[in-house]
RNA sequence: UGGCCCGUCGUCUAAGGGCAAGACACCGGUCUUUGGAACCGGGAAUCGUGGUUCGAAUCCACGCGGGCCAACCA
C-alpha cells in the first residue's frame, strides 16, 4: 500500500491545506481533532466509508485524534443495533478512536442548558403553532416568511414554556423551540429554525429521560464544541446550514478558538445503489438477502463480497477530495481492489463452466499429480500446492471454439493450447450429441512437455486452466453485476423512480457444478484467491464456509482480449458490457460530467452584461448612488460594469471617492478596486477590512510614480489586508523599491543561465515559456524588478 | 424566480498570477506458461464572452451549465 503515497490529492487537498495553515499559525494551539458522527439509523455505504478516510486521516496525518460520534437525537429512527454495526464497519476499515466514542445524547443536559442562555439573551422563543403554520410562514425560496405570532413573547414566559415543554407538560407537536433569527433571510435555514421538538418516545440510550429532543441544527455545533472538535467536515449539501451552525455557537457564547464546519463534496459511485430509500423495498421484497447482499454498496456488502478494506481506502485517495460534484467511474473501484488483491491472492485453477477433456494416450505411467506455485515469477512470493492431473479433465467451455473468431488463441480442432503447468495438448476429435452440443474433446498430450515447454520448442501461443476431472471439488459460485439496468436516480422529485422496475434481469448468477482444484479443501477458509484467467474470489462469509464450498467473485480480471464478434455486438447495441468471458465479467463505465460539460454560450439574447439588478434597484432607491453611477460614467468615463460595482452601496463610493481624493485617476484606481481589491473580500465587505480608501489611493500613487512595480504593489495589498497600515513603510518594510532596468541585466543572465533546456525549448518555439523566465527573474529580485523591463530585456536575449 | 456553492483530458483530481501535472479508462508496442501483472509509448482538457495584468486555468464582471436549500430528518 505504501507506494500509493504518490496520490496526488493526499496532503494537498484543501481540507488539508486548512488545517496545514491552521496548525502552521498556531490556531487550537497546534491541535487537530476531526469526528465522523454518523446516525445509527442505517448502515454504512461506500460513500461513508470515504468519509471516515477523510477525518481519520486527517487526524492521523496531522497527529491530532478523530472522535467516533453518535448523533442520535432522533429517537424514532435510532437503534443500539445500527451503533453496533457502524462500529464494526470503521474497525473493519481499519481505523481506531480509541476512548473517543461519544454519543450526543449524553450531552441533552448542557444542550438544554445553551438553550436556556439564547432564550435569555432574547435569541430564541416557544412557538405554539401547528407544524403546518410553522411551514406556510417560513415562506420560500423566493418569498420572505412571516414571523410567528408567538414571536414576541416575554423571556420570562419563554422560560417558563420551555421548562415544561422538558417537564413533559405538553403533548407533541404542540410547541417547539425556534431561534429567533430572521423570517425573511435569503438563506431559508435562518428564517427562525427550530431547535427543540416535543417527542413523547423512547430513546435507545436515554430511554424516557427526555421528551423534547434537539434538532441537527442546533444540536451538532455544539456537540462539536462540547469535545473541542477543531475541523469539522461535512458533505456538501450541508452547506447551507454552515451559517447557522455559527451562529448558534457565537450566540450560545462560544469564543475561537472554536469548531468551524468545512464541506466537501463526497463520493458519487457510479452504480452504487446508496440510499436507503432506494435499499429497504429491496431488502423487504427479497430481491437481495439482505444490507450486505454483495450487490450493495454498503460496507458490509463490500466485505462480505471479499473486497479488502485497503482497496476501499486506496479508492478514497484516488478520488480525492474537492467541493466540485463529480461522479467516480466503478472502474476506479474495481482498478483499486485488483490492485490491492494482485500481489497477495494464491493463483489456483477453477473451472465455471466445465466440458470435458479426455487424453487418448495417457497410459497410467504419468506422474499423477503435479507441482505449480501459488504466485507467478513476477510476484516475489513463496508457495506452492500438488495439483492432480490424470485421462480426463474439465476446461472452459469458452476455451474451445469450433469456428474460432479472428484472433482466438485457445483450443481449435486440430490445433495445439497449453494447460497451465502441464502438458501441451491437441485436439483430436470433438464428440457432440444429438442436439449438436460439444459434450467432449478427444486430445493427444504431448507427454515430452510436462511442465509446459516443448521438446522440439515449438511455439504455442496459448495457455488454458484446467482442473483434473476425477478429483476436482465441487463448487458453487455466485458472480455479481450492478442491480439496476440504468442509474438509480436518487433524486426524489423525479417521478418513474420506483427500482423495482429497473431491476436487472441477472444482477446475480449463481452456478452450480463448478470444478476446483481440490487444494483449496485445507486452505484458510478467509483466502482471496485468484482464480487464474477468470478472477478474484473467496469464500462467501455466510453461506459458503461450510462443507458446501461457495464462492463469491469479487471482482473480475482485467480483460486484454474481446473477440472481434462480441465486441462488434457490443458496440452495436451501445453496451458497455464488452465481449468477454461470462466467467470473467467485467465492467467498464458510462458517464458524463452530469450533463455538465456543455459548453457555455455567449449572453443570452436581451441581458445588458455587468449591471446587476440588485444594484439597480438599490440606485432605484437612493437617488445619491444613482448619481454616483451617471457621474462616475459621465464625468470619470468609467465602463458601466465598474460605475455599476462602484456605486451598489454608499460605502463602496465612499471607499472609492477617498482613494481618488488621494491619486486622482478614476480609470486606475477604480481598476484596483473592482480585481484587486474585490479579490480579497472573500466574502468581506469592505468596511471589514483593515484599510480605508485613502491607503489605497496612496498604493495605487506609489505604483503610478513608478516608485515601486505593480507586481510589488499587489505584494503590498496583500500584506494591508492582513495587517492594514500604510503602504509607504510596507515597501520600506519588504525591501520592495523599484530594482531600475539598468540593474536588470545580471538577473536575467542568470536566470538563462540556470535554465538551458527551457531557453532551448523557448528558441524552438515554446514562447510560453517567456512566463516562466519573467517569474524566475522577478523572484530573484524579491519582486521588485519592473516585470515589463524583465520581459524586454529577456525577450531581447532570447530572440536577439 | 431568490440565496449559497461548483465548472481543468472520456472520468476523478493537481497546479490557485509565471512550464497545464498525475491517476483511472482508452489505443499501440515489449515481455509473458494467466488475453493477468510489469514495462515503454500515444491520443486526450482549463464552459463562453468581456475586463484587469508584462503575463490569467487562477483575479473581476456578465452569461451558460450543474449541485444544494422551503422536515418538528440528519
Amino acid at each position: 500500500m505504501s507506494d500509493h503515497a504518490e496520490t496526488p490529492s493526499r496532503g494537498t487537498d484543501f481540507i488539508r491545506q486548512k488545517v496545514r495553515a491552521d496548525t502552521a499559525a498556531g490556531v487550537y494551539d497546534g491541535n487537530v481533532v476531526t469526528r465522523f458522527p454518523p446516525e445509527p439509523n442505517g448502515y454504512l455505504h461506500i460513500g461513508h466509508a470515504t468519509a471516515i478516510c477523510l477525518n481519520f486521516g486527517v487526524a492521523e496525518d496531522f497527529g491530532g485524534r478523530c472522535h467516533l460520534r453518535f448523533d442520535d437525537t432522533n429517537p424514532e429512527k435510532e437503534d443500539e443495533e445500527y451503533a453496533r454495526a457502524i462500529q464494526e464497519d470503521i474497525r473493519w476499515l481499519g481505523f481506531d478512536w480509541g476512548e473517543h466514542l461519544y454519543f450526543a445524547s449524553d450531552y441533552f443536559e448542557r444542550m438544554y442548558e445553551c438553550a436556556v442562555v439564547l432564550i435569555e439573551k432574547g435569541l430564541a422563543y416557544v412557538d405554539s403553532q401547528p407544524l403546518e403554520a410553522i411551514r406556510e410562514g417560513r415562506g420560500t425560496v423566493v418569498q420572505p416568511g412571516v414571523e410567528s405570532p408567538y414571536r414576541s413573547r416575554t423571556v420570562e414566559e419563554n422560560l417558563d414554556m420551555f421548562r415544561r415543554m422538558r417537564a413533559g407538560e405538553f403533548a407533541d407537536g404542540t410547541h417547539v423551540l425556534r431561534g429567533k433569527i430572521d423570517m425573511a433571510h435569503p438563506n431559508m435555514l435562518m428564517r427562525d429554525p427550530v431547535f427543540y421538538r416535543i417527542r413523547h418516545a423512547e430513546h435507545f440510550r436515554q430511554g424516557d429521560e427526555w421528551v423534547i429532543y434537539p434538532l441537527y441544527d442546533y444540536a451538532h455545533c455544539l456537540e462539536d464544541a462540547f469535545e473541542g472538535v477543531t475541523h469539522s467536515i461535512c458533505t456538501i449539501e450541508f452547506e447551507n446550514n454552515r451559517e447557522l451552525y455559527d451562529w448558534v455557537l457565537d450566540n450560545v457564547g462560544f469564543q475561537e478558538p472554536r469548531p468551524h464546519q468545512y464541506e466537501w463534496a463526497g463520493l458519487d459511485l457510479e452504480h452504487a445503489v446508496l440510499s436507503k430509500r432506494a435499499i429497504l423495498p429491496l431488502v423487504k421484497a427479497g430481491v437481495v438477502s439482505g444490507w450486505d447482499d454483495p450487490r450493495l454498496s454498503t460496507i458490509s456488502a463490500f466485505r462480505r463480497r471479499g473486497v479488502p478494506p485497503e482497496a476501499v481506502r486506496l479508492l478514497a485517495d484516488l478520488v480525492g477530495v474537492s467541493r466540485a460534484p463529480a461522479r467516480t467511474e466503478e472502474s476506479k473501484l474495481e482498478f483499486a481492489i485488483r490492485e490491492v488483491l494482485n500481489p497477495v491472492a494464491p493463483r489456483v485453477m477453477a473451472v465455471l463452466d466445465p466440458i470435458k477433456v479426455v487424453l487418448t494416450n495417457w497410459d497410467g505411467t504419468q506422474p499423477s499429480e503435479l507441482e505449480a506455485p501459488y504466485f507467478p515469477p513476477d510476484i516475489d512470493r513463496p508457495g506452492s500446492r500438488m495439483v492432480p492431473v490424470g485421462p480426463e479433465l474439465w476446461i472452459e467451455r469458452s476455451d474451445f471454439a469450433e469456428d474460432p473468431p479472428k484472433g482466438f488463441r485457445r483450443l481449435v480442432p486440430g490445433g495445439e493450447v497449453r494447460l497451465r503447468y502441464a502438458y501441451v495438448i491437441r485436439c483430436d476429435e470433438v464428440v457432440k450429441d444429438e442436439s449438436g452440443e460439444v459434450v467432449e474433446l478427444r486430445c493427444t498430450a504431448d507427454l515430452a512437455s510436462r511442465g509446459g515447454t516443448t521438446s522440439d520448442g515449438r511455439k504455442v501461443k496459448g495457455t488454458i486452466h484446467w482442473v483434473d476431472a476425477g478429483r476436482a471439488v465441487d463448487a458453487e459460485v455466485r458472480l455479481y453485476d450492478r442491480l439496476f439496468v440504468d442509474e438509480v436516480s436518487e433524486d426524489e422529485n423525479a417521478e418513474p423512480l420506483d427500482p423495482m422496475d429497473r431491476l436487472a434481469p441477472e444482477s446475480l448468477e449463481v452456478v452450480h457444478g463448478v470444478k476446483v482444484e481440490p487444494s483449496v479443501r485445507k486452505d484458510d477458509p478467509e483466502t482471496r484467491y485468484q482464480f487464474e484467467r477468470v478472477g478474484y474470489f473467496w469464500r462467501d462469509p455466510v453461506e459458503g464456509r461450510g462443507d458446501t464450498l461457495v464462492f463469491n467473485r469479487i471482482v473480475g480480471l482485467k480483460s486484454g482480449w474481446r473477440s472481434p464478434a462480441k465486441d462488434a455486438q457490443a458496440r452495436e447495441n451501445g453496451s458497455d458490457e464488452g465481449g468477454k468471458d461470462r466467467a470473467s465479467g467485467r465492467s467498464t463505465g458510462v458517464s458524463g460530467r452530469n450533463e455538465k460539460s456543455r459548453k457555455g454560450g455567449g449572453p443570452a439574447p436581451g441581458t445588458r452584461p455587468g449591471v446587476s439588478e440588485e444594484r439597480s434597484a438599490r440606485r432605484a432607491a437612493d437617488p445619491a448612488l444613482a448619481e454616483r453611477f451617471r457621474s462616475y460614467q459621465e464625468e470619470m468615463g468609467l465602463s458601466e460594469e465598474y460605475a455599476d460595482l462602484l456605486s451598489g452601496r454608499p460605502e463602496t463610493g465612499d471607499f472609492f471617492e477617498a482613494a481618488l481624493a488621494e491619486h486622482d485617476d478614476p480609470e486606475t484606481v477604480s481598476s484596483w478596486l473592482v480585481t484587486d481589491v474585490r479579490a480579497l473580500l472573500d466574502g468581506r465587505t469592505l468596511e471589514d477590512l483593515p484599510f480605508g480608501g485613502a491607503e489605497i489611493g496612496r498604493l495605487v500613487g506609489l505604483v503610478a510614480r513608478g516608485d515601486v512595480s505593480r507586481r510589488a504593489g499587489k505584494d503590498v495589498l496583500a500584506r494591508m489586508a492582513e495587517d492594514g497600515g500604510d503602504p509607504a513603510e510596507w515597501v520600506e518594510r519588504l525591501g520592495l523599491t523599484r530594482v531600475g532596468a539598468d540593474e536588470l541585466g545580471p538577473f536575467v543572465d542568470r536566470v538563462l543561465a540556470d535554465w538551458p533546456d527551457k531557453v532551448e525549448a523557448y528558441r524552438a518555439g515554446k514562447t510560453q515559456l517567456i512566463g516562466l523566465f519573467v517569474g524566475e527573474v522577478m523572484k530573484a529580485t524579491g519582486g521588485a524588478a519592473d516585470p515589463k523591463a524583465v520581459r524586454a530585456l529577456l525577450t531581447e536575449r532570447l530572440d536577439g
